[in-house]
RNA sequence: UCCGGGGUAGCUCAAUUGGCAGAGCACCGGACUGUUAAUCCGUAGGUUGUGGGUUCGAGUCCCACCCCCGGAGCCA
C-alpha cells in the first residue's frame, strides 16, 4: 500500500476506504475506554490527522501506550467519520508501525508553547513544531510564486556566482574566501598575504548582490532575475539582519525606475494575493498566536495601492510631523528606521514607495536624475519590517558613470566590465533587490529574522 | 559595534534589607467509559551562564568574560 500525505488524505470522504499514512506523533491521549487518539503530522498541512488506536492491536500495550510526541509511526487503517469536535475524519487503525522512538525524558519538544529563543537552539527540531511547519510551508509557497510570477512575465532565471572576484559591488562587508591555511598563508617579498598563489590567483569574496553580473544579462536577454543566497559579513545584531541571506534581484532592460516601481507593487501583491487564496490555513494560525492584525495588513496590501512618494516629499511629511523624531529629518540625510516607519505605519499605514534620493547617500551605480542631486532610487517600505526592497534604474552613460565611480571614491578600473555595458548596446534599465526572508517575516508576522529562515547565520550563530 | 534588559529544575518563571533555592508545566506512578494545546492525586527533579572577589553567610553585592533578547547603526 502506497503512503498518502495527511494533507491529501484530511480532504478525501471515502469513507470505509483503506488508507495509509505516515509521521511524527504529536501527542497521545488515552481514552477510559481502553483506547488511544493518536495526533500525528507528517508536514504536509499545518492540521494533523487524528488516529485511532483500539486496545485490541496486536502491539498496543508494547509499544503504542509508549507512544510520545516525537516518535515517527506509520498507520494503516480505516477512514472513518469522527464522532468528536474538532476533526471532520478520523482514522481507525489496523495496523500501527513505530520506526523511531522520542524517549520523552530526553525528547527536547514538548506538548507545550516553546520560545523561538529556545527552538533556536534547536534548529534541527523545530520544523517539528507548528510555528516551523507553517513558516516552512509559507517560505515555500512564496519561492513558487516568485517563480511562477517572474516566468509568466517572461523572465529569464539568472544564476550569479556565489563567489566573486570583485571586492568593491560595495553593498557591505564581505566574507572573504580562501583556501589559505590561516596560521601560514604564503607572503609576498614585502610579507603581504600573496593572493596571487590562491586558489583563484586573486581576493576572493561571498557575494553581496547578483546585481552587476544580472545587468550584464539584462543587457542581453531583456529581463532577467536572479533568486540566491547573499553573504554579509556585518556584525549586525538585529531581529532584521542575517549574514546569509536569500535575495531575489530582477533587472529589467529598456525599462526606467516607475516601470521599476511598478513591477515591485504587482509583484508583492500578487504574493500576498497567493497566500490569502491557498495558504489560509497556515496564515490563520500566524493571525492567532504569532500576530493579531496578519490577515487584514496582506489583504489590505494586496487589495490597495502602494503609496508613492520622492524622498523630498517623505522629507516634507516627516517634518510637518507631530511625532518627536530621535533623529533630525533634514534633506540630504538618509531615512532613519524610526522615520521609515512612520511613514508606513503612521502617516499612510501601508506599503510606501520612496523614489529619488539624493545622489550622496545612495550607489555609485543609480541613475543621475535631471537635477543633478538626486538618483532614481527606489525603496519599498512597509509596516513591521521596514525596507522590504531597495532599488534603482542603472546608470546607462558612461560619462555619468565613470563621474560617479570618481565621486564615490571607487576605482574605475575594477569596473571595466560593468562599463563595457555602456560602451557597447548601452540601454536604459532598471531593477531592485528583495530580501526574501524579510518578505517571509511580513507574510507570517514572525518578529525575528532567525525564525523565517532554516538555518539562521548570525554573528557566533553557526551550529547547524 | 553602541545603549538597555536578561541567564535559577528538561521547559516557563518566582525567591523581601545578603540568611534553609520554590511553583507551574513536561516526564514517571495512580485515578477518570472519545479525547482535542492546563481533568484530579502523588513521586522525583538543582555546581543559580563561566572565572575571580567581598562576607560568618552570595541566586542576591563587586570585577572580568561568554551567551541570549530588544533598540540603534550598517542594509535586504
Amino acid at each position: 500500500m502506497k503512503r498518502q500525505l495527511i494533507k491529501h488524505v484530511l480532504q478525501r470522504d471515502d469513507i470505509g476506504s483503506t488508507v495509509e499514512v505516515a509521521g511524527w506523533i504529536r501527542t497521545r491521549r488515552d481514552s477510559k475506554g481502553g483506547f488511544s487518539f493518536l495526533e500525528m503530522n507528517d508536514g504536509s498541512s499545518f492540521d494533523g490527522l487524528q488516529v485511532i488506536a483500539d486496545g485490541s492491536l496486536p502491539n498496543y500495550q508494547s509499544e503504542i501506550q509508549q507512544l510520545h510526541i516525537g516518535a515517527a509511526a506509520s498507520v494503516v487503517g480505516e477512514l472513518v467519520e469522527s464522532p468528536g469536535a474538532g476533526q471532520r475524519i478520523e482514522l481507525r487503525a489496523t495496523e500501527i508501525v513505530v520506526h523511531g522512538w522520542a524517549d520523552p525524558e530526553s525528547y527536547p519538544l514538548q506538548k507545550k508553547r516553546i520560545s523561538f529563543e529556545r527552538l533556536r537552539e534547536l534548529a534541527h527540531l523545530r520544523p517539528r513544531t507548528n510555528t516551523f511547519g507553517a513558516v516552512a510551508r509559507i517560505r515555500n509557497a512564496l519561492a513558487a510564486s516568485t517563480h511562477r510570477f517572474f516566468q509568466d512575465r517572461d523572465f529569464l532565471y539568472l544564476h550569479t556566482p556565489i563567489i566573486t572576484g570583485s571586492d568593491a559591488e560595495g553593498a557591505g562587508d564581505m566574507f572573504r574566501v580562501t583556501t589559505f591555511d590561516p596560521a601560514s598563508p604564503p607572503r609576498t617579498e614585502d610579507h603581504q598575504v600573496d593572493y596571487s598563489q590562491d586558489f583563484f590567483g586573486r581576493p576572493t569574496f561571498l557575494t553581496v548582490s547578483g546585481q552587476l553580473e544580472a545587468e550584464t544579462y539584462a543587457s542581453a536577454l531583456s529581463n532577467v532575475y536572479t533568486f540566491g543566497p547573499t553573504f554579509r559579513s556585518e556584525n549586525s545584531n538585529t531581529r532584521r539582519h542575517l549574514a546569509e541571506f536569500w535575495m531575489i534581484e530582477p533587472e529589467m532592460a529598456f525599462a526606467d525606475n516607475h516601470d521599476n516601481a511598478d513591477l515591485a507593487e504587482e509583484y508583492l501583491r500578487y504574493l500576498f494575493r497567493g497566500l490569502l487564496d491557498d495558504h489560509s490555513r497556515d496564515l490563520d494560525f500566524f493571525n492567532q498566536w504569532v500576530d493579531e492584525g496578519l490577515i487584514d495588513r496582506l489583504t489590505s496590501v494586496a487589495d490597495r495601492e502602494f503609496e508613492r512618494i520622492t524622498y523630498g516629499e517623505a522629507i516634507d511629511v516627516l517634518q510637518k510631523a507631530e511625532t518627536q523624531f530621535d533623529f533630525p529629518v533634514q534633506w540630504g540625510s538618509d531615512l532613519q528606521s524610526e522615520h521609515e516607519r512612520y511613514l508606513t505605519e503612521a502617516a499612510f499605514g501601508r506599503p510606501v514607495i520612496v523614489t529619488d534620493y539624493p545622489f550622496d547617500i545612495k550607489a555609485f551605480y543609480m541613475r543621475r536624475n535631471d537635477d543633478h542631486t538626486t538618483v532614481a532610487a527606489l525603496d519599498v517600505l512597509v509596516p513591521g519590517v521596514g525596507e522590504i526592497i531597495g532599488g534603482s534604474q542603472r546608470e546607462e552613460r558612461l560619462e555619468v558613470l565613470a563621474d560617479s565611480l570618481e565621486r564615490k571614491g571607487l576605482d574605475a578600473a575594477d569596473y571595466w566590465w560593468y562599463a563595457d555595458l555602456r560602451r557597447f548596446g548601452s540601454v536604459p534599465h532598471a531593477g531592485f533587490g528583495l530580501g526574501f526572508e524579510r518578505l517571509v517575516q511580513f507574510s507570517t508576522g514572525m518578529q525575528n529574522i532567525r525564525d523565517v529562515i532554516a538555518f539562521p547565520r548570525t554573528p557566533h550563530n553557526a551550529e547547524f
